[in-house]
Order: C-alpha cells, then structure tokens, then sequence
DNA sequence: TCAATGACAACAGATGCTGTCATCGGCAGG
DNA sequence: CCTGCCGATGACAGCATCTGTTGTCATTGA
C-alpha cells in the first residue's frame, strides 16, 4: 500500500474547484484546499506557484495548438493555418461540463480573470514563435494571431452556448463576419 | 500652510515608478514606496487598493476613447469609429518618455503585465457597452472591438519604434494589413 | 543492505492587504 | 474666540499569501 494517495496535484485541482466554486475564491484559503485534498500547505506550493495556477496549470491547450501550427500544410497562408489549428481546439476542451465550471469560476473573479488573460497572452507567444519558425516577420506574427484570437473567441463563445456546431464552422463565420465588417463600407451613392 | 503636502497620490504614482524602475516591482514594497513619497503604508491603501495599481489608477485613456467613440459620425461603420478613436489615442499617451519607462516597467513584470492585460480588457468592456448603445449587437460589439484593439497593437508598436508618422496613419496601415491577411489566397493555377 | 531520491510535514518569517480607532489641523457657526 | 464637526492621516493589530529550510519516512536500485 502506497504512503500517499496518489494523484496529489489532481486531487488539489479537483479540491480547489469544488471550494471556489461553494465559497468563492477569496473565501478560500490554500490551507483549506490543501486540508480538502488531504495535504497541507506547504505541499500545496510545490505543486502550484501561487494560489490561482491551481486552476491554470493544464498545458495541454498551447501544446495543441502549436502542435496543429507546426504540422499545417506549408502551402497554407499563416492566418488560414492559426484558424484551421483554432477551429480543432475542441477537441481540447472535453469534459464540456467541466470547462463551464472553471469559465464561471473564473468570471465570478477579478484575480482568476487576470490570470486568464494571462495564459491567453502565452498562447499567443507561442503561437508567434510558432509563426516565426514558418518565417513570419515577429510583428507581423503577433498581429495576425491576435485577430485569429478575436476570431476564436467570437467561435467559442457561439459554441458554448449553443453546442451543436463544429467549433471549425463557427471559426469560419466568424473569419467571414469580420471580412464583412472590414471590408470599406457599402459606396454610397449620391 | 496645509498640514500635509498636496497630490499624495501623484507622489505615491512617481516614488513607485522611481522605485520600481531601479529596484524592481518584487523587491519593493509598499512601505518603502509610502516612505519615500512621504506617507503610512496605510495611506497607500487608502488611495490604491493594491500595490500593482499605483501604476495603473489613470483612466484618461478609456475616457477619452469611449467619447471619441460616442461622438463619432453615426455614418460611420462601427469598424470605422473604432479605428479613428484609436487613432487618436496619441493624445493620452502625451509624456511620451514617461510611457516608455512605464512600459519597460510592465514588461519587466509578470504581475504587472496581468494587470496590464486586465486594464486593457476593462477599456474592451468599456467599448463594447459604447458601441451597444450605437445599437451594435453584444457579441458582434466584443469581437470588432477585439479585432481593432489588435490593429491598434501592430500600430502602436510600430509608433513607439519610429515615432515620425502618426498613430492615425499607422492604424490605417495596420488595417490595410489585415485585409491582406484576410482576404482569401490569390488564385492558384494550377 | 544501504545510499539516494521522492513525497511530504513542521516551523519560521517576510510581505500584502484589511479593520479599527486615535489624532490633528482646518473650517463653519455662534 | 470658542466649539464641535469633518476629513486626511497615523498607529496598531491581525489574517493570508508565499518562501526558505530542515527533518522524516517509504521506495528504488545497485
């Protein structure tokens, strides 16, 4: 019989999304969480830098995506790779339950929103290494994911509330509305 | 004669700015930037509510675009208002010395950074309800105002690295850009 | 068998942040 | 001139986050 449960970090996870989720983020304290998942505090930081990464630590969501950039078709434009790589992020996202948990935990939190923001903008860096190892000038890089970010945030919020679309085809009404919306506006006659 | 010196907040601002320029944002703490400005750690309290905010509590920039964007010609494309608020966001960002130091800062800083993401979304928030209540529809207002804040990044960066041009002009190159990004590959022959 | 390593506890301490009350000068109104 | 209120600040106590360090006990592998 082993001395320690196993799954440390994932019963700390589990445990800090429960507590949030009951009492708020505030209201709990690492000790607490650590307590609930049979640890103590001090255990809790060797997992976990700081109390909010409890619910960031998931790394799998970058590596796709980087996964998906680096294996496009070369003959693809940077930005058609970024939405066809965005469109299979689902694919990511599967306890569907489970994301919309962690998405209202987050929102009901300032401190949780900002370390969202946080992961999205490494996301991003990665992406643009990714882009620049393609040979995409870095600026330009960082540009054009942060519009296939906008694009990606207008599908996947579409997508939760309405789950019966392919993220893909709600990544490409949405690159279709913003070529709509960009596009010089309707010449007026006169 | 007052009985304190006057603008405690704006010495508060510049002895953290000072202060973290020199010694960085971890290594100084709260007490050490109320001492120099003069003050109690408690009266920094008093006038931010944590120690990251100190470099944040301007707000005239999210003013100054939600007016541009309410007085905007309502012929205007709510694409177009957006960009020519942006444009003009020169304005705010007047001492320019003091914005780069104040950027070096940020960057500097994994903290700082969070709260600087934050910030800009709460300007995107600020935005979207403009536009709402030009009648734009919610989730179309987020996601066009997503898309020009990233146009407003590629030009704003540019215009911090060569300051000659305009930010205006920079912004209308920066979405020239996205359309060719955007715009489907040329035709292949094939 | 025994040394190395991994997983954890125990303890101490700095710092961020908050609540509460006292203090002191300025400013009416009498 | 007195008096009493107001508002900015100081003083102090207290909790929570996060870190450094050290000790303890299994497991592993030669």
């Amino acid at each position: 019989m082993p001395r320690w449960e196993s799954d440390a970090q994932g019963r700390l996870e589990r445990a800090a999304l429960d507590l949030f989720e009951t009492q708020g983020f505030e209201r709990t304290s690492v000790a607490q969480i650590a307590r609930t998942a049979g640890l103590t505090e001090r255990s809790f930081y060797r997992y976990f830098p700081d109390k909010r990464e409890v619910l960031f630590a998931d790394k799998k969501l970058e590596a796709h995506l980087v996964a998906q950039v680096e294996a496009a078709d070369p003959s693809l434009t940077p930005f058609e790779a970024l939405l066809t790589a965005l469109g299979t992020a689902d694919e990511i996202f599967r306890p569907r339950e489970f994301l919309l948990r962690r998405i209202k935990v987050i929102a009901a939190n300032p401190a949780l929103a900002e370390r969202d923001l946080i992961k999205l903008a490494d996301i991003a860096d990665a992406l643009a290494r990714a882009l620049e190892r393609r040979g995409v000038e870095p600026g330009a890089a960082r540009f054009i994911i942060d519009v296939a970010i906008a694009i990606s945030r207008r599908a996947t919020s579409r997508w939760l509330a309405e789950p019966e679309a392919t993220l893909s085809e709600l990544v490409a009404q949405a690159a279709a509305e913003l070529c709509e919306a960009v596009a010089p506006p309707a010449p007026t006659v006169h």
